[in-house]
RNA sequence: GGCGGGGUGGCAGAGUGGUUAUGCAGCGGCCUGCAAAGCCGUGUACGCCGGUUCGAUUCCGACUCCCGCCUCCA
């Protein structure tokens, strides 16, 4: 069985049921007016691996990420920096999808734009007027009522008194309930707008996901995920008004990833303290990033800081060192019978514990530097696989050089030569000459390494 | 204030009613011209206080501290 924690508040369901089949996830993917930082990464990272561990179990995944394409801030951003809307997010979609595949993301079966949904938003939101779910008010807003769906609230725990009680409710005399949640924005003047029943004007953020599941998954369906700030209100309000619309459960499982940390402070552009992925990416090779975010368990906080993520490259240099100068076979099929490889099953299948998958993984490389067994070479390569990881050739990720603005220091060809100076000193005896040049190397962030088999090289 | 999640060895980070997580760092040794890598050895870690138990870091209760949501946010 695989074991999911499900955020829906008293959940029944925990288990999800490994008989062969398919299996259909949404996640709410990224508002399009910015670079991603570490904390979209996250979500990026760990539902697909979510996807991988399902695709390895055997099922046919169905995997939908949404764009959201249309929003205030996108508006405003588009606005500050004197660019169309449309240029200024497909800019950012593409930096994302950059990203993405930088991190070893694979690609989503559907990656939907808000903007090509809202005839099907419109639907919804009629649907939901015609049930008197949803109600016009006097400034042409079209507002969901909250108080007439009866299970508001469940996925959160929150109960309507609770959330009145709440110290951050705004008032808005438009509104019949101050908790009410926009589904349709009449247009104001310069912002995109579409035609509707009820004038112009745009959808409200969460109508988009409701809408964009129905098309692509159908009233209901597996796994709905997402970050863990998404669960109230975002969720929540999906399910109101999907549940509202169809009459029935939206989904089985929701599952929830846990921030991203700064000096135990959640990493946001609200706060500012927020760190891109490029920005990382400058001082970091993506799988080191990739590799950070799996030692965590998905739902834990994940402290991001300089230290940490290089305590993550040494740890990942661990492995790759293990694979170092060894042929392996890149379709290998992995025996789930074998003890590690159980291990490694068993703890995927418990709530995808990324955490111990990956100690299994330090498992097999030590015992490969003892026994040099080829077939747990193969084994490690493979199981890195099923987590995205140990997929390059060794050299490349131990030499890989980071570009940065300074100036390189030594190219391959000269660090070759100097080793090739190296040996001949050592040969005659020459050792302080050896260790001046192995020094220089180091001083310039270069490490050798000599063995039986010669001298080699990798960065810091 | 309401709701939710946490406090694990120097750091990061899993997990468990009694048996080694794992990684990084440190220390001692092997190897090496010396290193590096690797190997061997090395840490009386589970916020505080009670309770249950033969036994609790793990279960229960109180306390305390931290974080998140209740406003846009992955």
């Amino acid at each position: 069985m695989l074991k999911i924690h499900n955020s829906l508040v008293r959940a029944k369901q925990k288990f999800f049921p490994l008989t062969p089949g398919s299996v259909k996830i949404y996640v709410c993917g990224m508002t399009v007016y910015d670079y991603c930082h570490l904390g979209h990464a996250r979500v990026l990272v760990v539902f697909d691996t979510v996807v991988r561990w399902f695709k390895a179990l055997g099922f046919n995944v169905t995997y939908v990420r949404n764009i959201t394409d249309i929003d205030d801030k996108i508006i405003q951003r588009a606005l500050e920096n004197n660019e169309s809307i449309e240029t200024l997010t497909d800019r950012f979609i593409r930096a994302m999808e950059e990203d993405a595949a930088e991190l070893g993301v694979a690609q989503p079966s559907h990656e939907p734009r808000a903007t090509d949904y809202v005839e099907n938003m419109i639907a919804m939101i009629n649907t939901l007027v015609d049930k008197e779910l949803a109600y016009t008010a006097s400034n042409g807003d079209v507002y969901y009522a909250v108080h007439r769906f009866p299970n508001y609230g469940k996925l959160s725990g929150k109960s309507l008194d609770d959330l009145r009680a709440g110290e951050r409710v705004e008032i808005d005399l438009h509104k019949i309930d101050p908790l009410d949640f926009v589904l349709w924005k009449s247009a104001k003047p310069g912002e995109p707008s579409w035609e509707s029943p009820w004038g112009k004007g745009r959808p409200g953020w969460h109508i988009e996901c409701s809408a964009m599941c129905e098309h692509y998954l159908g009233d209901h369906f597996d796994i709905h995920g997402g970050g863990q700030d998404l669960q109230f209100p975002h969720h929540e309000n999906e399910i109101a008004q999907s549940e509202g619309a169809h009459d029935h459960p939206f989904v089985n499982y929701w599952m929830h990833n846990g921030f991203v940390r700064v000096d135990s402070e959640k990493m946001s552009k609200s706060l500012g303290n927020f760190f891109t992925v490029r920005d990382i990416l400058k001082r970091y090779q993506p799988e080191v990033v990739r590799f950070f975010i799996l030692r965590a368990h998905y739902r834990s906080p994940l402290n991001y800081s300089d230290e940490h993520l290089k305590d993550a490259k040494h740890a990942l240099d661990r492995l790759y060192t293990a694979l170092k100068g060894i042929e392996v076979l890149d379709s290998v099929t992995i025996d789930w019978n074998n003890g590690q490889a159980q291990t490694f099953l068993t703890a995927m299948n418990d709530d995808f514990n990324t955490a111990e998958a990956v100690a299994v993984l330090f498992d097999l490389a030590s015992d490969i530097n003892k026994t040099g067994s080829t077939q747990n070479i193969s084994l490690l390569k493979a199981l890195g696989g099923v987590l995205g990881l140990l997929q390059q050739n060794p050299q490349d990720y131990l030499q890989y050089n980071i570009v940065t603005d300074d100036p390189v220091l030594f190219l391959q060809e000269d660090i070759e030569r100097m080793i090739q100076q190296r040996i001949n000193a050592r040969k005659n005896g020459y050792y302080a000459e050896a260790d001046s040049i192995r020094k220089q190397l180091l001083d310039a962030g270069i490490i050798l390494e000599d063995s039986t088999q010669g001298t080699t090289w990798r960065r810091q």
